[in-house]
RNA sequence: GUGGGCGUAGCUCAGCUGGUAGAGCAUCGCGUUGUGGUCGCGAGGGUCGCGGGUUCAAGUCCCGUCGCUCACCCCA
């Protein structure tokens, strides 16, 4: 029986990609993967879970955006539920590094890329359901303070072997606003760092009036904004702060730390981190160094790769583990370049070739050539059924396969490939045709506008 | 969570003041009895999101509901 027809709707947050989007996005986590490896950063998974009380209290305003988990056929005690799926990966990190301390050998570096969830509003770049690829540092008791310069220049290279064009990578400490902010009088960091957060968005009007109507005076509000004013990507930040007159050792600190890390940054990779004292963003357990990535053209997009520096997210009441992590939104970066850019895949399979079937009967011809591409590392597979040679080509066409083999197409009775881009046909033989190396796997097609 | 927009074929959409549902693209077939892409011809495919109401008659008007989407919030 065919069941009654029903409607199949997408849900909004969880997406779900094409396998030519989806080639695209394992090239990035591939990439990804080779620099985050290249660095020694060493591999690990977490489950999907944490206890609720855990996630709480860690991420703000994330808090109400965290999905609890219950068995539907379980009991109805009227708890609520215990287990949530983890909003980032380093709370469940900081968890993972307590349970385990007495194993792991500090200070432990490592990546994780898994799936977060976030129960927010979806909207274009922005999910409910996505991949991050994060890397941390972590160590006992006291960070080294150049693992924060450290962050941001690994994924710089991963995005530079990447096809996202140019970034830029804005690096604050929190310190520095605080100190300032302090230093003013005004006492109330978050809330002010939260509205001066919106400086480019609603503009420095706007920001100014909602400092005052938070209770700041009107020469308070022109500090605050004269400091988010201040960029570069050299040292020259210190003086232009250092010239707004402002007192204050938290202030100091910043500076400090800033400064050493926008150092590493022009010395390494010159051009791609820039000191940005706005930048404030990032969960409530930052406490120094911040990042945030735009794409150069495309800053609509927000950031696409952001994190900092955590002094006592993972503590166990005795010794705290401080770290700093930094972790690039896989799904958000990848949406954006295949829908804004019409970046795709060469291809929507995997398979370089196409092994063309004569008749049924020969079949078992096609599958030994089949056989000996996989062997020698060829991604193939074996038309699904003998139709006329035209509609095996059109196959391959239709799914970006770039060659098609023909058994027994030789005059001498041997094979032959055809490129079907070009229609070039020419004798081969399975045991030691090359494949293009640039035709092996599916690459990356970049449109030109 | 708050507010706006939109739900018609696989996709993008048209469908006026209510009158028995259309186009392009895609798919499949044939032209082309074993080498694709172009072109021509043809075919399949729709409980008009769902439920209720008004009406002789609802894709069209009204109410509700669900979903998607955009913005706010927040963030990758």
């Amino acid at each position: 029986m065919t069941p009654p027809a029903q409607k199949v709707t997408p849900i909004s947050g969880f997406p779900e990609l094409l396998p030519a989007e989806r080639l695209l996005e394992l090239h990035f986590l591939d990439t990804v993967r080779e620099v985050f490896e290249l660095h020694g950063f060493a591999p690990l998974e977490t489950r999907a879970v944490e206890p609720v009380e855990r996630l709480l209290g860690k991420g703000g305003d994330a808090d109400k955006e965290i999905y609890g988990i219950r068995r539907l056929a379980g009991e109805d005690t009227g708890r609520e539920s215990e287990l949530g799926l983890h909003f980032d990966l380093t709370v469940p990190f900081a968890r993972y590094v307590l349970e385990n301390a007495g194993k792991l050998s500090f200070p432990f570096r490592r990546y994780q890329v898994q799936k977060v969830w976030r129960g927010e509003r979806p909207q274009e770049g922005r999910f409910r359901e996505f991949t991050q690829a994060d890397i941390d540092v972590v160590d006992v008791g006291t960070l080294a303070p150049h693992f924060e310069a450290e962050m941001p220049l690994v994924i710089a290279e991963a995005f530079r072997r990447l096809p996202v064009g140019e970034f830029r990578i804005q690096v604050n400490n929190r310190k520095v606003p605080e100190g300032f902010y302090l230093g003013i009088g005004l006492t109330d960091v978050a809330g002010t760092l939260r509205v001066v957060d919106k400086l480019a968005k609603i503009g420095p009007e706007k920001v100014a009036a909602q400092l005052v109507e938070a209770g700041a005076t009107d020469e308070q509000a022109r500090q605050c904004l004269a400091l988010a004013g201040i960029r570069s990507e050299d040292l020259s930040f210190v003086d232009e702060v250092r010239a707004l007159g402002v007192e204050h050792p938290v202030l100091d600190e910043g500076l400090d730390a800033l400064a050493a890390v926008i150092r590493a940054g022009t010395e390494q990779a010159p051009g791609t981190l820039v000191a940005d004292l706005s930048i404030a963003r990032g969960l409530d357990y930052y406490t120094g160094t911040v990042y945030e990535t735009q794409v150069v053209g495309n800053e609509e997009w927000g950031s696409v790769c952001s994190g900092g520096r955590y002094d006592s997210l993972a503590s166990d009441g005795r010794t705290t583990y401080p770290g700093v992590g930094i972790s690039i939104g896989l799904s958000r970066l990848v949406h954006l370049l295949v829908t804004k850019r019409g970046l795709t895949a060469s291809r929507s399979t995997p398979a370089a070739v196409l092994v063309a079937v004569v008749d049924e009967d020969t079949r078992a011809r096609s599958v030994a050539v089949a056989a000996a591409l996989r062997a020698r590392g060829v991604p193939c597979e074996v038309a699904p059924s003998a139709a006329k040679f035209g509609k095996q080509i059109r196959y391959a066409d239709r799914r970006g396969i770039p060659f098609v083999w023909f058994p027994g197409a030789g005059d001498d009775g041997g094979d032959q490939v055809k490129d079907i881009r070009s229609g070039d046909q020419v004798d081969a033989d399975a045991a030691s045709w090359e494949c293009p190396a640039a035709d092996l796997r599916p690459g990356v097609v970049i449109p030109q506008h």
